[in-house]
DNA sequence: TACTTATCTTGACAATGCAAAGATTGACTT
DNA sequence: AAGTCAATCTTTGCATTGTCAAGATAAGTA
């Protein structure tokens, strides 16, 4: 009985409180027409948004396992197939979802990367935002990078990821002072973006997944992620130019 | 309609299908005590074990979201509710797969650095072994590394992932030649611990995720994964002593 | 032989995803 | 402005799942 577990039995037990509530609150009947206007209006009017919101509290609230269709429409107070008609399907759910968090993610590490001064905080900024990122929103990023159920045939998360993607890219060529041509790369270029790519992607999925506690944990007094991730990326990484 | 539906369509033909052939098999009468000996006998004698290949199968036939319970059940050829005797929950079971794919990692590991002849070949081996296990099994490594449903309390499970912490850090400490000191590292020795295990680990990830794709399309024709794996690390560690 | 325990089956329940059909609303047409 | 239509949301239903509670059966033991 890990976390995991617990996880789980605490979505449940969600679920079942937010069910016992939503009952008691007794549905207004359907044949009112125009009551008192804060009686639920047959139309949401912005229901498509309004899901994706609901869906991310109920992601980073009961994780995973606890982002349901059903429980989505619960928390933005619809019936249990409105989300249907939007997304079609859970996939689609949670693929609208994940572009969101890509575009999220993107925005924090271009932000990230404007406000560094020196080439050193320029060159430390993406990974550190990248680790903060997904310190900050666990649930998002495990949807991202850990979810089977991502349609990558969508349009919009398909151009989100790929945004993330050329970022990091450029990123790694301006720091090697030489910009990727289109669509080839040498083995030495593939290889640099590959490494950066695994070794941030790694440290953030073991750290996430408690696998770095050990060797935290035996590190000097008070050695926090952040200073191992930039021990890390300094043993690595090319000199700054200068 | 991406790979993640075909996937999971898959699975979900691949329940219809046993249904049917197990009720047209017609589950011989309980009746029956010692028929033909073929006939199921009420102890299966080894269930355990069975169902645990059973859901090694389920799992690389069918993918995650087809590993379930009565999946394995079906599989093993008997009702639908003794694997909970066995495992007491999906947790357990999954759990316990879990063990056997770190088992079987740490074996194969062993026996690449075992029969590595020159030390490079000897640094090469334990990554390339680490992502050959994940091609050759990317059900059992998705398992491992991707499932939240895993119970890190049972013994088994803790040890035979605790094996795999230990060997990565052995091999680290052996190529620095200054051996980790039980219980405290320096911030260099735990920077490089971390750093070559979130490396493999995100480069896999991202390999099985297809992420890596866009990488080895545009780099010089034919480069396989195994190549760009070794470049990456070439670029990576230091010399190798001598 | 009789009793006890481990093993396996049957049946039931709540929850889920999905599909189909009905109800309601807003917008467009004439 | 009245009528029509398409979009939006709800209701109902079905197959599936995990988990629990009883039963049935085999194996071991006294």
């Amino acid at each position: 009985m890990a976390k995991t577990e617990t996880r789980i039995e605490a979505a449940r037990r969600a679920r079942g409180a937010r069910k016992t509530a939503t009952a008691a609150k007794a549905r207004p009947g359907r044949v009112r027409r125009s009551a008192a206007r804060t009686e639920t209006p047959y139309h949401h009017g912005a229901l498509r948004e309004a899901l994706l919101q609901a869906a991310e509290r109920v992601l980073e609230r009961d994780g995973l396992a606890g982002l349901t269709l059903r429980a989505v429409a619960r928390e933005a107070g619809v019936s249990h197939a409105a989300p249907t008609h939007h997304f079609g399907d859970l996939t689609g759910l949670v693929s609208e979802l994940a572009a969101i968090g890509f575009r999220q993610f993107n925005a924090a590490m271009a932000a990230a990367c404007d406000s560094a001064a020196s080439p050193l905080e320029r060159m430390l900024a993406r990974p550190k935002a990248y680790v903060a990122y997904a310190q900050a929103h666990p649930g998002m990023y495990g949807l991202m990078f850990r979810t089977e159920r991502l349609d990558y045939s969508r349009p919009s998360l398909h151009e989100a990821a790929e945004a993330s993607f050329s970022g990091l890219a450029n990123a790694i060529g301006a720091m090697r002072q030489e910009p990727i041509a289109g669509d080839s790369l040498t083995l030495g270029q593939g290889a640099a973006i590959a490494r950066a790519w695994s070794m941030v992607h790694g440290f953030t999925m073991l750290l996430l997944d408690g696998r770095l506690a050990d060797i935290l944990h035996r590190l000097p007094e008070g050695t926090t992620p952040e200073q191992l991730l930039e021990a890390i990326l300094k043993g690595t990484m090319p000199k700054p130019p200068g």
